[in-house]
DNA sequence: AAGTCTAACCAATTCTTGATTGGTTGCGCA
DNA sequence: TGCGCAACCAATCAAGAATTGGTTAGACTT
């Protein structure tokens, strides 16, 4: 019993010994053995609290490292749209956008405001289904770009980014259909009218109304597929 | 002369035949050439000329792919971290993760609860300030887990990378302090008690009062830093 | 009879090595 | 000069070997 302990102890000894940074990987489980001169059971057993003690944490294939176990990150576009599905895509946007279109009723400059009406007239001139879809995302982007906060819009094309990704397989019969009376026009002036008056809650209301527009698109598009 | 040109009428000829998808992979240049009977410098010519027009793409090691070359859109943590400010990436936590937290009081399980419950008492419990900001991070990421939507997952997992990028020169003074009365404490509290309640206003003003003490914390650690 | 050591095996992961592929250069030839 | 041909280069991929934590079975000890 008291040999059990003893193989905690030695590993203790053998890990304060030389100071452990984060992330460290230690030898291999086979090696230990021998420079502890313990038998593997024990080891593992050792090994196995410390492990339950969030001191480190092991993997097969990879090996025994220091410190708390790293949580998956997701920061690869692809990894994220394999992952994920429309319906939290959208969900997203719902949750998200509406609130930046508050911050840049805060922030925006006449510049931006000027370079929303223009991504504006140039959408309703559009001729193509195409020519209009680079618009739309031109004028989603300079709202966020009114926040004037990189970070915001660092995650905005992140999330636009896995938009696209997502979506790519959806759509293909973008053929030859120029939009005429859609309804992203009056949204979007209203949209703009409330980020030039500063009226926060009226750009983050004119945003959701928008959003949730696209997203019943978006189902009936899907319905009518099915 | 006609040559040149009659290698890339016949590249498009063998690509028309087969209908292409986009990103298919189509056969390497050496094969391409016994293919058309065409030498390679000519066949590189056509396809240099195609890919110039965006009808393919080539990339060393992988091969021709048809289609528009895929954009790189990668978000690159640390890019992002070198362009932005503290400000920023607070301003954007406190715009973000509340509608974050509304999202997962109407999602969470009984498992994310007892799992958010179980950080709370964990980090009363911790002895070192490190200790205590792993059960801190922990707690916020469960409660974002609470939401069930990867890409809100994966956008609060880059605004953390963010964060803890920026923040990371700052602050070093992290020695011995143990936080006891620390007001996270209640404000976590709170936090969950409202998820648990599938109070989502409740839920979403929580997060926003705990971030704006977060906030006033790390003015005022600035500011004494000066 | 219970515990432990040893050895072997398993599955996940990493490392290594060889082959593939677009890009480039030099030589021969007309 | 211009074209074809062959060889070479660096990036990439693919398949197999080696590594590593996890598990099991049997012999041995107490």
């Amino acid at each position: 019993m008291d040999q059990g302990q003893g193989a905690l102890t030695q590993l203790r000894a053998y890990l304060a010994q030389r100071d452990l940074p984060t992330n460290t990987r230690l030898p291999p489980e086979r090696e230990l053995c021998d420079i502890l001169g313990v038998s593997r059971g024990e080891l593992r057993k050792a090994l196995a609290v410390m492990e339950s003690n969030g001191e480190l944490w092991r993997h097969v294939g990879k090996g025994t490292f220091m410190g708390a176990r790293p949580a998956k990150e997701y920061s690869d576009v692809a990894g994220i749209a394999a992952l994920t599905n429309p319906r939290d895509v959208m969900r997203a946007r719902l949750l998200i956008e509406p609130q930046i279109a508050r911050e840049a009723a805060l922030n925006a400059t006449a510049e931006d405001i000027a370079e929303m009406k223009q991504c504006m007239v140039a959408s309703v001139q559009a001729q193509t289904w195409r020519q209009y879809e680079n618009c739309d995302n031109r004028l989603h982007r300079t709202v966020v770009e009114a926040a004037h906060n990189t970070v915001l819009l660092a995650l905005f094309d992140t999330l636009n980014a896995v938009r696209r990704a997502v979506v790519w397989g959806r759509l293909r019969n973008e053929s030859v259909r120029p939009p005429k009376d859609h309804h992203s026009f009056a949204e979007h002036e209203a949209l703009v009218r409330a980020i030039e008056e500063r009226d926060l809650d009226g750009a983050g209301l004119a945003m959701l109304r928008h959003l949730s527009h696209v997203q019943d698109n978006l189902l009936a598009a899907r319905q009518a597929a099915e």
